[in-house]
DNA sequence: GCCGTTTTCGGCCCGACTGTTTTCAGTCG
């Protein structure tokens, strides 16, 4: 029997902590169950078989009572301190905290007071107005708890905005508060949206302005905003019309930088930040940092002056997760920290798509478009023989665009096309064209688009067998995820870099902001693992060249440079990178063998 | 429960907001 998934030995250690805290646990305790399941969930490799090995304590966050829970969890399929809670604490309780204003210790409290267990039971006493006979609640604690059960947030997860709406909606209401606004305003976005994760809860804002209430008044007025709370001198929350919270917060021009640290978070990486400073005898928060030893705070106006003031090398904003950038940025110089890639150093396009299958432009367009974005080659990849919707590429048709992809090139200056492909990887690991004919093409992309629903196992031999072909060059979007709607398909991530380095077969970023597949932990474990990465758009039209952008924001969060991915080579040293350059074309049917 | 320029014990980030209270606990980011 296979083992347990991380994301499996996650859950039993969040649940475990949920638990604890229900239990009446010290917050410390419980913290830790949280701090140890985003590190197994964040971990690329087998946690499973670093505790068989006793080295689950290698983790940070692990010790040796985690280490020998993970064993038994492993061993006999559950905890047993699990097992204990779980006939003290009824499972409703877990699914009540879940809902806003109701923490750990009210729902304990509505369980001792009013024997509330269950979603159910909570609806039923305050219909019955009975949360109120209960000293701390009120009627007011009633209505937000009935309006939260109507609204499902406990059943289902909030709705969270992929990063091109939010920053449209973030650069949209700052521009809205700009209007009218006193001179010399400014309106920043910060939080997830600055650190451009995949997705955003809700809208960070951080401004800086002479009339501070004149400005935080006129949030609650900008046509995107349903409705607002009250306005201060320190700013203002809100609601838009799609239900996404707005957050808008006032600096004085002396604490900016504060603020914008504390409010770019990630919270996460404040906490870690704050508790190792410390015991340094420094106090961090967003007005500031107070120096136990003389007992004054410094505010700092730019943010870049916070971590100079800390000792520590600037982190970009892509970086603060916690997830070793606080060790990092501690070296001298931030020597650990890497000089991250950025848009300029990308010089070509390795996956695009024509009018030949699914795309909306022909290969001369694409080919212009792409000179004028500054690449100095594309790849045209357009969809392969087995692909359906009526956009399949007959061998014959393939032949063709060959040709035709190969003439558009001559005749167009200043860019170099590449006669690519994006070949299907059928379930059995083969490919749907004739090596005789991927052997004609400059450049092979492998994607799985169909039967997503195979085992761990399957799957990971199917993109394996794919690695291994002499005339693949590139997985395309390795996990298959589209971001908030469907889940990567079951595969061993890790035995799948593994193969991709060992072969010097690349791994894609794809740049689609729907995808961004890979992930940033996953692009960032596999850059380690010694694998190429490329990052391409997989654009359908010329507009969609420009998708790159998110592409580069996974890189960056995966602590890439330029040297880790391949396309920021020019088109000479690109070109020798390619798998079929790097074998000799006689041996190279066996040479992965 | 973890961890070490406080190293096997005794600490463990910081502040705002809300609703309920007359000084604060609980929750949230």
């Amino acid at each position: 029997m296979p083992d347990l998934p991380n994301s499996a030995i996650a859950d039993a250690l969040e649940e475990l902590g949920d638990l604890y805290e229900l239990d009446g646990a010290i917050t410390y305790r419980v913290l830790a169950y949280r701090a140890a399941a985003r590190s197994v969930r964040e971990t690329s490799v087998s946690v499973a078989a670093l505790a068989r090995e006793g080295r689950a304590t290698e983790l940070a966050g692990v010790g040796d009572t985690l280490q020998e829970k993970i064993l038994a969890l492993l061993d006999t399929g559950t905890i047993p301190a699990a097992e204990k809670l779980r006939a003290k604490i009824p499972p409703g309780l877990i699914a009540i905290t879940r809902l806003p204003g109701l923490g750990p210790k009210r729902a304990r409290l509505l369980h001792a007071e009013l024997g509330i267990d269950s979603l159910e039971a909570l609806r039923e006493a305050a219909l019955a107005q009975r949360l109120r006979t209960v000293r701390g609640l009120g009627a007011k604690f009633e209505t937000s708890v009935l309006a939260a059960l109507d609204r499902g947030v406990a059943e289902r997860p909030a709705a969270r905005l992929l990063l091109p709406s939010a920053i449209e909606l973030g650069q949209a209401l700052a521009e809205g508060l700009l209007e009218d606004a006193a001179p010399g305003t400014q309106v920043m976005l910060a939080g997830s949206a600055r650190r451009m994760a995949d997705s955003v809860k809700d809208i960070d804002l951080v401004a800086v302005t002479r009339a501070p209430l004149a400005l935080a008044r006129r949030l609650g007025r900008l046509p995107q905003i349903e409705r607002a709370g009250t306005p201060s001198k320190a700013g203002t929350k809100a609601i838009t019309h799609s239900g996404v919270g707005v957050d808008l917060r006032i600096a004085k021009p002396s604490q900016l930088g504060n603020l914008l640290q504390h409010f770019t978070g990630s919270g996460r990486h404040n906490a870690a930040l704050r508790e190792d400073t410390v015991r340094r005898g420094l106090h961090v928060s967003e007005y500031g940092v107070l120096d136990d030893a003389t007992g004054s705070t410094r505010s700092c106006a730019r943010e870049a002056e916070v971590y100079e003031l800390l000792d520590l090398a600037f982190i970009e904003p892509e970086l603060r997760e916690n997830r070793g950038e606080l060790e990092a940025a501690r070296l001298s110089g931030g020597a650990g920290l890497p000089k991250l890639i950025e848009l300029d150093d990308v010089k070509g396009d390795l996956h695009c798509h024509t009018v030949a299958s699914d795309g909306r432009n022909t290969i001369e367009e694409m080919a212009l478009a792409a000179r004028e974005r500054g690449y100095e080659y594309l790849a045209i990849t357009d969809h392969s023989a087995s692909h359906g919707f009526g956009d399949d590429v007959s061998p014959d048709q393939l032949r063709r665009q060959i040709e035709r992809i190969h003439e558009a090139g001559e005749a167009t200056e200043g860019i170099e096309l590449l006669a690519g492909s994006e070949v299907n990887i059928l379930p059995d690991g083969s490919l749907d064209y004739e090596d005789e004919l991927l052997a004609r093409l400059d450049w092979v992309i492998a994607s799985v688009h169909t039967a997503f629903g195979m085992s761990e196992q399957a799957m990971t031999e199917r993109m394996i067998a794919a690695i291994e072909h002499p005339f693949v060059d590139a997985i395309g979007h390795p996990t298959g995820r589209l971001l908030e709607r469907r889940e990567p398909y079951a595969l061993d991530i890790q035995a799948v870099t593994c193969a991709a380095a060992r072969t010097g077969t690349m791994l894609e970023i794809n740049a689609n902001p729907n995808r961004r597949d890979l992930s940033d932990l996953h692009a960032r474990a596999a850059a380690q693992a010694g694998a190429m990465i490329v990052i391409d758009s997989d654009a359908h039209g010329v507009e969609r060249l420009d998708v790159m952008r998110w592409g580069l924001a996974t890189a960056r969060r995966a602590w890439l440079t330029a040297e880790h991915v391949a396309n920021t080579r020019p088109w000479k040293q690109f070109a020798k990178l390619r798998k079929r350059e790097r074998v000799a074309p006689s041996a190279s049917v066996d040479r992965f063998r």
